[in-house]
DNA sequence: ATAAAAGCATACATGCACGTATGTAAATTT
DNA sequence: AAATTTACATACGTGCATGTATGCTTTTAT
């Protein structure tokens, strides 16, 4: 009873994920045992050894796979029309916390990725990445709101990038602090008047500052 | 040349906690070794075990001295003039910004503990005490938030408990992500306008939900 | 049907970081 | 001045998680 189908296979390494997940986020990623992630699973270290080159890389899968419905959603904004930019900017926020609310598992990854985790370097893909994913959110959300404020939805006196850097600071430390007690509040239901909120800011009195060079 | 005067140990325990918390920051606080430790500062791993119990001793030593200065301003806070709530909660959040805009020490703690600590069980008594002050926080915010609605400078409206949230999560998310670029823009000339945009917000659409029970 | 390879389980070797035990010299105390 | 404690350094033993090597079936290719 060794050998499995291709298909059973992947039924593996798809519970190895799983598995790895909700490990990362009892024990923390660095404390983590391989054994205890394959003996959640219901295998041996062998089968982890086989998936994956070591901790780093199934992290980076656990990583890879959960992050997959917010690129979505961003992918999907950037195709969508821009008439109102401020209201795609709102609906994709809106998203990202309905998609945090909403999927166990999507909490349990930003539980790891906030609270479970050390970004050093024997993690450098994974830090790559997501740098390379923030980047990307953030000229997006910029790029919307240069055009919000083309369409005079916003000020002609705003500094977009501050603006993008507010805007994803509140993002962050909701998510951030939410999943610390995520029964401290309804998020679905509040995630509307928190960001408009902001948005609201934005439009009465958006930040003038200068970026400074580096 | 083993003994030290009593000054002296005091300055190598100063030492030890100063070198942590670069290690801390370099390799992560689970992958840091106490031999690198007592390395970079200039002792032995003797030294680290006559002045700590272990690892999670220190980092709790080190997490206590840096939260002092934040600490500090609460306090402080606590006892200034009520006249004008908003602008309290205002001037705490700049003068806690500043703090990090001006301090490497406070940069690093930050850093560490943001990216390169896991919040594990075995760190128990840290996360108490974050959990401590975090909740301390909240609620000192909160009142405050409650005076400036009995004041007029917020709507009746205003959820203080949502705006309270907001507000933390704002300050979290904006001190989470500057460590990771603290060249990407000058926080502290930033912060008062990147505030406001949020604190004008608060007045202009305050948020209305309700919190869950439980 | 046979060969090759996939999909693991098992066994083994290794290092490394930890905690403790002990040594020791200077600094206190009395 | 003797005794005691302090403030470490050094040496030692230990476990444990890792990575690899190998074995064993069962699929899959031919």
């Amino acid at each position: 009873m060794v050998k499995k189908t291709r298909e059973e296979s992947l039924a593996t390494r798809e519970s190895l994920l799983a598995a790895a997940l909700q490990v990362f986020r009892e024990r923390g990623v660095a404390h983590t045992r391989l054994s205890d992630v394959a003996e959640r699973a219901g295998v041996t270290r062998g089968a982890i050894y086989w998936h994956f080159k070591d901790k780093a890389e199934l992290f980076q899968a656990v990583c890879a796979r959960g992050t997959l419905p917010v690129e979505a959603l961003l992918a999907e904004a950037s195709q969508s029309a821009q008439r109102d930019p401020l209201a795609t900017v709102r609906q994709l926020a809106l998203m990202a916390l309905a998609q945090l609310a909403q999927h166990p598992d999507t909490q349990a990854m930003f539980d790891v990725i906030f609270h479970k985790c050390e970004f050093t370097e024997e993690l450098a893909p994974v830090v790559a990445k997501n740098d390379a994913d923030r980047a990307a959110c953030l000229s997006q959300v910029q790029s919307l709101f240069e055009q919000a404020v083309a369409c005079g939805q916003l000020p002609p006196t705003t500094d977009t990038f501050l603006a993008t850097q507010g805007m994803h600071a509140y993002m962050v430390g909701l998510m951030h602090e939410w999943v610390l007690n995520p029964r401290s509040y309804d998020l679905a239901a509040c995630a509307e008047p928190l960001l408009d909120c902001y948005l609201s800011g934005l439009a009465i009195r958006p930040p003038v500052c200068r970026p400074a060079a580096g």
